[in-house]
DNA sequence: GCCAACGTTGGC
DNA sequence: GCCAACGTTGGC
């Protein structure tokens, strides 16, 4: 099982966004870009957990938990002139981007910050989110990481 | 296949 | 709203 971390702006989409859902589950849609597209293709498996990122925000951090609930399948919304997400190169066909179903979990006490993150950089050490320039809305986060991070929560 | 221009992300 | 970083596009 892996873990990651998965951006979004709460103003579009936040973690009480996904509690609210019917089944609590929601296509993670949107992502256009290669890298987390082959993430999703190549090593996101049903049953793996991640951390819900709030990005341009006031408080930037995680701000819950949540379960990877399918395999990777063709994201709808690039077929969808109507949808911001429309990508008028990508065919039925052969579809262009992908996603997959997340499953909310719990929010977590309180949010871990960007800054809190920083501030255990040793522990840290290697985690994408804190390093320079880092763009990706999805991103691998390692065991002991996300162990290390989980327990910023009790302090 | 290079690379300049452009667009987007996201913290501050 | 600024701007650094960096991915993508498209002309050549």
């Amino acid at each position: 099982m892996a873990y990651w971390l998965m951006k979004s702006e709460p103003d579009a989409f936040s973690i009480d966004d996904l509690a609210a859902r019917p089944k609590q589950t929601e296509p993670w849609n949107g992502v256009r870009n290669y890298q987390v597209r082959n993430m999703f293709r190549d090593q996101f498996k049903p049953g793996d957990e991640a951390f819900f990122y709030h990005s341009s925000c006031e408080l930037p951090g995680i701000y819950g938990l949540m379960k990877v609930v399918s395999a990777a399948y063709p994201d709808p919304t690039q077929f969808d002139p109507k949808s911001d997400y429309y990508d008028p190169k990508s065919t039925r066909e052969d579809p262009r981007w992908l996603l997959v179903d997340v499953k909310f979990e719990r929010k977590l006490k309180k949010p871990i910050t960007l800054t809190m993150l920083r501030e255990h950089e040793k522990q840290l050490d290697g985690l994408i989110i804190l390093q320079r320039g880092t763009r990706l809305s999805v991103t691998p986060v390692k065991p002991a990481h996300w162990n290390a991070i989980l327990k910023l929560e009790a302090t």
